[in-house]
DNA sequence: CTAATATTAGAACGAACGTTCGAACTATGG
DNA sequence: CCATAGTTCGAACGTTCGTTCTAATATTAG
């Protein structure tokens, strides 16, 4: 598209702002409890206003969601270009996950939570991305493995890491728990340490 | 209380009908999301039917975690008592939570999704309920810990089980995915080799 | 300053929501 | 068979929902 991109548009500043109100609205109430009075009553806005910056409640989610799917892909994409290392990218991976999660805690909670809340077209470009986010992950397994020479169910492992990271958002407390790097550096200790057999290969206890 | 248990009357058995509906439906469509009429739809009885047997939406959900989580407890107790070692019980809990999980997926998602839905008295008294059953794993933890003569953070490591645990909803697949005895294998080797540190004892890498 | 355009708001739409009421059923014990 | 208690229902209540219409107000360009 040649001669669209310039200038940041009012129009886009202020659908910025309505997004960020709109996170904290979904976030606190979810996404089917949230009525448009609400974000109404946050954003200062009113009811017919909003329907300016978007035609419908779904439409909103999905700008959330897409928004912070592809920003945390996006930064995935360019820290794993500086790491070469099999664990090192598995580690990269978690630390790029748990530190976007929690900047942006509210929004992960939104895009975590409401994950099945979008139909139809929304839902597939949605699904799209994180089949997309899943599979990276899936590869760094299957590298590390060959690395290693390991042998465990990548599907299974993967899945298990992203319940780890993903189950944050219902008990973190800033006040109490870590930062995100000493995070990362605790549950990447316990999930590589986890995957590593004791160094038998092909092997399973009882049969 | 004496004389008071005896016989299952009608209205408990056709309650417990309705409450296998209702968590089909909160499944299918979340608390927020699903309506009364969905479940009247469902249990194929009127609407103004329904009343006679719960007085509120609210308290529905109510009925369903509470008994959900009650039983899963009590499963968990049970079973503790046959098991000495610190890490078989660590295995018992995750077990235990993975088999009732699997065999109850939908009233287990309803559990684990509809988090914090209940306000004032239903939530805190499922709150309660949750707050013990963390403590309970957090005590394996620290036995199992104490056992071994490791250190690592507690929270972490149970909050992080929890967590792989938990997800699961958002990802099982009957016809794919081993059952719940693998699972709990699987996941099990992955946790505890996890939380076993190489050997060194309360120290840290890098300072 | 004026005219065009971009942005906001008041009021209302029909639909769906959780819940209630009184009447009508159905089962049960005398 | 009647009376009583237990169970179900149609119809409606008042409220809130997402969304839209039209008109009014800011902003910007000429």
């Amino acid at each position: 598209m040649p001669g669209v991109a310039h200038t940041e548009t009012r129009f886009d500043r202020r659908l910025a702002e309505i997004l960020e109100y709109a996170i904290e609205v979904f976030y606190e109430r979810g996404y089917e409890g949230a009525s448009m009075r609400d974000l109404s009553r946050a954003t200062g806005m009113s009811l017919a206003g909003l329907y300016y910056y978007f035609e419908s409640k779904e439409r909103l989610l999905y700008l959330i969601q897409k928004h912070t799917f592809k920003t945390i892909v996006q930064r995935l994409k360019e820290r794993l270009k500086d790491a070469n290392q099999p664990e090192q990218r598995i580690r990269v991976f978690i630390l790029n996950h748990l530190e976007y999660f929690l900047s942006n805690q509210k929004a992960m909670k939104v895009l975590s939570h409401e994950d099945d809340a979008l139909k139809n077209g929304f839902g597939a470009e949605i699904a799209a991305i994180k089949r997309e986010y899943y599979h990276t992950c899936l590869d760094l397994m299957d590298e590390f493995k060959a690395a290693k020479g390991l042998e465990f169910n990548s599907r299974i492992a993967v899945l298990s890491l992203f319940g780890m990271m993903n189950w944050i958002y219902t008990w973190y407390k800033p006040r109490v728990d870590a930062d995100a790097s000493e995070l990362a550096r605790d549950m990447g200790d316990i999930f590589l340490r986890g995957i590593c057999t004791g160094g038998q290969r092909g092997t399973r206890r009882k049969v």
